[in-house]
DNA sequence: TGCATTTAATTGACATATCAATTATTATTG
DNA sequence: CAATAATAATTGATATGTCAATTAAATGCA
């Protein structure tokens, strides 16, 4: 916990929840009632209409259990509507509510908002580094020809 | 989910459980019954003797509850032992077991050769300024005068 | 000293992460 | 076509994150 090899996963580590935090607390306060994780998803879905959850998984960064347990509880709160698609009986189609649509519309500003302020003081230039070094520690973290799921 | 300043926390989340896959991956190749989370509270208690619980979860950016049940997990495990803070009764005194210090030793040279991998081909000046831009990101999310506990 | 306040830690409830096992359905192939 | 393999999703178990409520002890103050 010396040099800042060390120590570079702290501070990636204490801004993503710094900014989740944060992010959260605004979205509670404009009295919405959706985590950013389900706010992910939700959008996800909006965005690819159709696609299956292990799709969703990938393209939100989590895993099947927990898309799973997340559409279950969005359904409940009345964000998604779940049918069996009939040309495949293992999958699910999912739709967004009314409700779910106008989640997504009045977070939007919200979202935009937080982004500005996490990132005020960043130029373009340094938003394209961070971004790049950011893919680099993922590309060096990823797992290639093994059957380890991801 | 198009410009850059819209999937910058992605690439930022992306990295992060990137490298924690990898690195737990690694860690439990190794034999060794660890999480990641467990090492860090374990090594901020062996370099923090003596310190309270509350500032032990500010070390490692968690709640107290979280650092409640992951000592309680630990204590089970075997890492650590738990006494009772004579001075001040509603404190704990924490210490690390034979046990507790064989793992941080074993684990040690996986860690490095995790960070080794994950920071290959990123050079000192990139990482002074990775950490100088996540550090922004965090002071710009921060809680200033607010009751809310962080 | 006595009571209210503050503080440290725990606990409960629920959301999410991860891994393993299971179920239902579809695809393969002998 | 039937047995087997592969795939999509669910479920169970356990770890962690977050918030709220509670407990126990210490402190402040009248």
């Amino acid at each position: 916990m010396e040099k800042l090899e060390d120590i570079i996963f702290y501070t990636l580590e204490r801004a993503i929840k710094s900014y989740r935090q944060y992010a959260q607390h605004n979205i509670t306060a404009a009295g919405i009632d959706i985590t950013i994780d389900q706010w992910l998803l939700l959008k996800a879905i909006q965005e690819n209409p159709g696609t299956p959850q292990n799709e969703l998984a990938k393209t939100v960064f989590k895993d099947m259990a927990s898309i799973t347990r997340m559409i279950e509880l969005m359904v409940t709160k009345g964000f998604l509507i779940r049918n069996i698609n009939s040309n495949d009986r293992r999958r699910s189609l999912l739709d967004l509510t009314e409700t779910g649509l106008l989640i997504l519309e009045v977070i939007q500003p919200v979202i935009e908002t937080n982004r500005n302020t996490a990132l005020d003081t960043l130029s373009k230039d340094e938003l394209v580094l961070l971004d790049d070094l950011l893919s680099r520690i993922t590309r060096n973290t990823s797992f290639k020809a093994e059957r380890s799921g991801n």
